[in-house]
DNA sequence: ATAATCGCAGATCAAAATGGTCTGTGATTA
DNA sequence: TAATCACAGACCATTTTGATCTGCGATTAT
């Protein structure tokens, strides 16, 4: 339930992975593979969304591969779940034209759930690479109050 | 990525239905079934599950049914996602014990999509089925400063 | 120029999660 | 005691996801 898929994994990995390299190194399929343990094949692909997203640079050549193409606070998670697994879509009647909910008419539920889908969206907005990669603390203090940031939910 | 399941839907939509009666009113699963066109057996399924969590309240008899056993405001949308699919995971490996994820060894990412895990946890909690369902404005202000309540993403 | 080393693209298969159906049982009450 | 309701679990179909395979295209060192 609302689970990130394996390959959004992945690619904060590779992601995180190449954010610690020095800026502009350029690493192959294969060395992040190697690192984390992911099949290469399907590292590919996932590398392959994020370049053709302008989220990474590709270089083909020997001695080629991947580098970051934005500044790690320039990409949120947001974008890389979007790079990899299209839009984020808490409803099934968010894609809207697409194929159609057979409660839509008497539906008197997806104006709120559009609301929480919203909130859910800046959430992942808010949090950059590098916040990402690196544990800062907070978001900024975008968030007030009392927002649990411990990361451990508080509930039973 | 991120989809609420159809059984959350129904059981949101049937929730909802049932704190738009008179409190305390007793509706068996055909009405419902029919105010929202939903497949019976698979609605019969989710309401058990809600009653065994103690949401709602089942009559089994001649002119039985289910009725709210909370008030609406007692209950939260996690409550609800809890009981029909199961805690809320936004990472493979937060079932902890269960199968270890390949990657666990070297993770660098877990922490902060815990937090962010958290995050989305703490949202779900605050919604109450009240606010649900009549609409109410805000979360009661508990969020801050340029969050967006509009229910439209504001991302491009 | 050409061969080695990379990424690119798409088809394809396997496994898992989900949605939906079916059959039979148990409680309550008119 | 029969009708009406929920309960329980097995079961199958569909969709989504994870993973694999095959061949192509770009770049560069020699
Ligand atoms: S039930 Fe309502 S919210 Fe859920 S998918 Fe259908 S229209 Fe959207
Ligand atoms: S990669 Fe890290 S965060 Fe993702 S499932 Fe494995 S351990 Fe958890």
């Amino acid at each position: 339930m609302l689970k990130l898929t394996k390959k959004v994994d992945y690619a904060l990995l590779a992601l995180s992975f190449l954010s610690q390299q020095e800026t502009g190194k350029v690493v192959n399929i294969w060395e992040i593979s190697e690192a984390y343990q992911i099949p290469t094949e399907i590292l590919a692909k996932v590398l392959q969304r994020l370049s053709k997203k302008g989220i990474l640079q590709s270089h083909h050549a020997p001695k080629g591969g991947y580098s970051l193409k934005k500044s790690s606070k320039d990409v949120s998670i947001l974008d890389v779940i979007n790079a990899i697994d299209g839009p984020v879509a808490i409803l099934s009647c968010s894609d809207s034209h697409d194929k159609t909910c057979q409660q839509i008419d008497n539906c008197d539920i997806r104006s709120p759930l559009e609301k929480i889908q919203g909130k859910i969206m800046w959430l992942l907005e808010e949090m950059s690479l590098e916040e990402f990669t690196h544990s800062v603390p907070t978001t900024g203090g975008v968030l007030h109050g009392s927002i649990n940031l411990s990361g451990q939910p508080r509930y039973h």
